[in-house]
DNA sequence: GGCTGAAGGCTATATATAGTAGCTTTCATG
DNA sequence: CATGAAAGCTACTATATATAGCCTTCAGCC
């Protein structure tokens, strides 16, 4: 439309996702984006208004990307989980931005499945919730002590996920 | 000692302890720091080799703040989550630091009332340290959740709390 | 009493970061 | 073909971490 062009929104938001992936949230920086992407840094505020508008764009991806896990996996509490921590390991950029900012309704979204399920197998919106919670929060508070290295007891950490989750959602033991 | 000392140690990292709560994190710099300890920037390096020892030094402490307030908690279930998430928002700038880093030995210490509760709860020593793990990835996950506004579908997000720990150890209830 | 060495300051500097101001180029459109 | 806006650019500001090298002051020793 308008002038040359060199880069897009699209461009620096995919190259954003790459350093990411790459160097984490601190290695996003504007230079590194704008050398990759052959232009100069400032030139990236005539499409972002600034850095957190960026990350912020890219929360709401990674959003999409757990979403688009969660949809795929087998919707059962063992298969919802196994996809979250999965995802979590392996996108520990994106999966950092989750559950921070605290803004858009994209989190409401991506959590759906787990919602869904656990209303099929109680038989309770209010319940539901109130369990999507606890497993969320669980879930969560693993992904991010597990990839910390913080369980440092011995034994197997990982093994306290499946017990967690049966104590939580003990209805769908059998049924999975 | 040596010579002038306009500030020590123990001063920065007062001061250092100020601006965590004040400002979190991000807030903690060396320049704010020498400023508010009447001294420049580049001294403080005399005092601590980079910033990331400083943080380093601030994570220690917080965990051994909140080890303080776990054993003057009642020692029950709810007494120890209820003082662990009254921690982590009366502290959120201290708490941001926990489970972050992955090499002191002191979580491990500040951890141990929870451990101690559940050995004697459950009898076992192996499933207690399961249990343990699942009770911190919950209030862990929790209290980050709470505090960034995750749960945004209605109802009382708080009400998870004493409904997670009733699953994660029905064998407390009645003994609280 | 005076030396000396090191602790702890300081200034100056280098690099990386976010962000702003203001100019320039290019093309799409009237 | 004129114009205006989109998208570059350079130059600059401010803040951050960090290093180099110098200076001052005192503690301890001869």
């Amino acid at each position: 439309m308008p002038a040359v062009a060199k880069t897009s929104r699209q461009d620096i938001l995919r190259t954003a996702e790459d350093l990411l992936g790459q160097r984490g949230e601190e290695g996003v920086t504007f230079l590194q984006i704008a050398k990759r992407c052959g232009v100069k840094g400032p030139s990236l505020y005539k499409h972002f208004p600034d850095r957190e508008a960026l990350i912020h764009e890219l929360e709401v991806r990674a959003f999409a990307q757990l979403g688009n896990q969660l949809s795929a996996a087998p919707q059962s509490v063992i298969g919802l989980a196994s996809a979250f921590l999965s995802f979590a390991s392996l996108n520990p950029g994106p999966y950092s931005l989750l559950f921070k900012s605290g803004d858009p309704s994209l989190p409401t979204e991506a959590i759906r499945p787990v919602l869904v399920l656990l209303e099929n197998i109680l038989g309770n919106r209010e319940e539901a919730l109130t369990r999507a919670r606890v497993i969320a929060s669980f879930l969560h508070g693993y992904a991010l002590m597990e990839r910390s290295g913080a369980f440092r007891l011995g034994g197997d950490p990982a093994a306290c996920v499946a017990v967690g989750l049966k104590l939580i959602v003990p209805e769908a033991s059998g049924t999975n």
